[in-house]
DNA sequence: ATTCATGCAAACGGTTTGCACGCAT
DNA sequence: ATGCGTGCAAACCGTTTGCATGAAT
């Protein structure tokens, strides 16, 4: 099975050039149920058999960044970047402050937060990045075997 | 005009000693209406004449974050983390993505948003962050005349 | 006197970059 | 054939740490 040419079309709107690495990287953020670091991806690519380097996984990050086609977000408090699809819809995010797993939650009601903020600072806004923290469903669960 | 014993009080309250530099950290964070940078920090020590090694203001911080009498936060995306002091009051932060400032926000009308999450995700939500990206008033102002 | 804070320089870790080579167009 | 993508190693930069010195208790 060979998919590598599974975003050919997607990487030509772009003018970018259709390789494997470029192909394989936007299938695993595709796939993924959460943003990753440049280092899960390099090793997801390493684990499929692919021979690549973390130059080139930056690299290409930072290409597809530049297209839109990524997003990056600091959502952790390490020093680690990380990155998803871009899905265009609006997204924010649950993080397990136990297991460190972040999940994505769709739909937004800030709407009219930002227009009375908008109103009472004088500021123009285009957009928010808004993460929860707290305990998962799961380490709950386990806790309570502790 | 000597403030350098501003936050004795709060320092041994703390058990940590009261030193210059923790006394001027805390008074620049204190008077600052936006988060800072260790760099900062740094400049503005030096800027008030003292002596000092950015180790120092790194260590500084960390002790003070220990003892919650500052906060860290990582809202920008470049990896300087942003130190403020810890004013109890939940905040919300504006950043114009033009000047780079921080603005931050009192008031937070999330909490109906935090318990609807929690019962579809089974999440416990301890806290938040929210940022919202933007241009200030200012740089409207200027662009204008560009 | 004891314990903790500080300065310096070196280490650390995630990320970026220079350069020569290789592949997509 | 051309120009962009890649691998490697070294550089980079914010932050941390080891160690000897200095200051607060």
């Amino acid at each position: 099975l060979d998919n590598s040419n599974q975003y050919k079309d997607l990487l030509k709107k772009e003018n970018l050039r259709n390789t494997k690495h470029r192909n394989s990287i936007l299938e695993i953020m595709n796939k993924s149920d959460q943003p990753l670091t440049a280092e899960a991806i390099f090793l997801e690519l390493k684990k499929q058999g692919l021979s690549i380097s973390f130059s080139t996984v930056y690299r290409a990050l930072e290409t597809l960044l530049n297209k839109a086609l990524v997003v990056k977000s600091s959502v952790t408090d390490d020093n680690k970047a990380l990155y998803e699809i871009n899905c265009q819809e609006h997204r924010h995010h649950l993080l397990c402050v136990k297991c460190r797993k972040i999940f994505s939650v769709n739909g937004c009601p800030l709407k009219e937060y930002e227009k009375s903020l908008e109103k009472k600072y004088g500021f123009t806004i285009s957009s928010h990045k808004l993460v929860m923290y707290g305990i998962c469903d799961h380490c709950k669960a386990t806790k309570e075997k502790e």
